[in-house]
DNA sequence: TAAAATCGTTATCTTAAGATAAGAAAATGA
DNA sequence: TCATTTTCTTATCTTAAGATAACGATTTTA
């Protein structure tokens, strides 16, 4: 964190002594359907990814890697959740409960305005996200997701990027298959 | 606003001496791309609209009625616009300083907590749209926008909420018309 | 009010994605 | 290490979306 902002010591010591650091195998499941959970996760090293289950098909929404965040819905709304968060490797991550940031927030004046500029910031991102995956086809999405997200590509298994693309991975393979073509003319 | 918070009569004050109201007719542009802008908007009546246009097809990625508020990435990032905002119908709406938002937050404690609460909520419902939207065919889509927001397919033009579900306005046209089918039978 | 532009639908053809099946390669685990 | 499971690819068939064109209907505006 302190790559990020500076802190001092007695904020560093608020925050060590939460006890909150984890460290998970690939595999694990850390929130299912339908589990009421009010903690956050905050990848440090790894890869978290978020998914759904419809007529037994995972469909996966999200990745979060390094330096990423993940506040579940349930922990928000406090509600039972609608999906899944597993890991995609062996992943280094803070859980924490979600009134736990509340506190820092609330103990730490200047993390306020930070919060406020952040998380508009994720929001705008969060949004043109969105709209980039509106407006591309299967196939651009897929050339986006070379440009923007390489490691990706490289760390996650295809059937999951499959869904994460909006598709199944017979036809994310495929596609893969008409690039390669395309690009050797 | 007093419909959402109480507010004192000084809050209230502050707020009208702002002068950030504007009625403005169908079809108005806000904002153009390139443009450099940092207001916010805030619909109290009527629909906006945000869209790009690519190879001279406008993509249109929200819609934004009653309630609801757009912070464009520009206003945030302090760069040229990416994409467009206009009215889909005459629209009463707040147009303001992105940094006024800041300086109300500043001046009154109590709407901090709240913002960070809200902008967590917005978060999970902009990414709950987004799980929606790639889990989902376009026929799904076009029924799940008819379940949750039938006011839209109402007050927005076809070919507008075509690119808004993805899709251009003759697949949406004739889903349609195999929905009336099926249903028929 | 008349002409022009915009809008929604329908039809045909082309292209690509989904469904299903099957086989090879890689990873996992006992 | 070897068997099992998972993962990725390829192939065929089906289905639906994109491209293009054309035609009224509606709206805009000159």
């Amino acid at each position: 964190m302190s790559k990020y902002i500076s802190l001092t010591e007695d904020e560093k010591d608020t925050i060590l002594s939460l006890d909150i650091f984890r460290s998970v195998k690939k595999g694990t499941i850390l929130l299912k359907r339908g589990q009421k959970s009010r903690d956050e996760y905050f990848v440090l090293k790894g890869c978290i990814r978020k998914y759904y289950i419809t007529d037994g098909e995972e469909k996966t929404t999200a990745f979060f890697t390094e330096m990423e965040g993940l506040t579940p819905h349930c922990a928000i709304n406090n509600t039972p959740s609608e999906y899944f968060v597993s890991c995609v490797e062996d992943t280094i991550l803070t859980v924490a409960h979600i009134d736990i940031g509340v506190e820092l927030f609330i103990k730490f004046p200047k993390l306020q305005l930070m919060c406020k500029v952040l998380s508009n910031e994720l929001l705008a991102k969060q949004q043109l996200n969105f709209d980039e995956f509106k407006i591309a086809s299967p196939e651009e999405r897929y050339l986006n997701l070379l440009q923007n997200r390489p490691d990706l590509i490289q760390r996650v298994p295809q059937h999951q990027l499959a869904s994460f693309l909006g598709m199944i991975p017979q036809s994310l393979s495929r596609l893969r298959a008409r690039i390669m073509e395309k690009s050797k003319e």
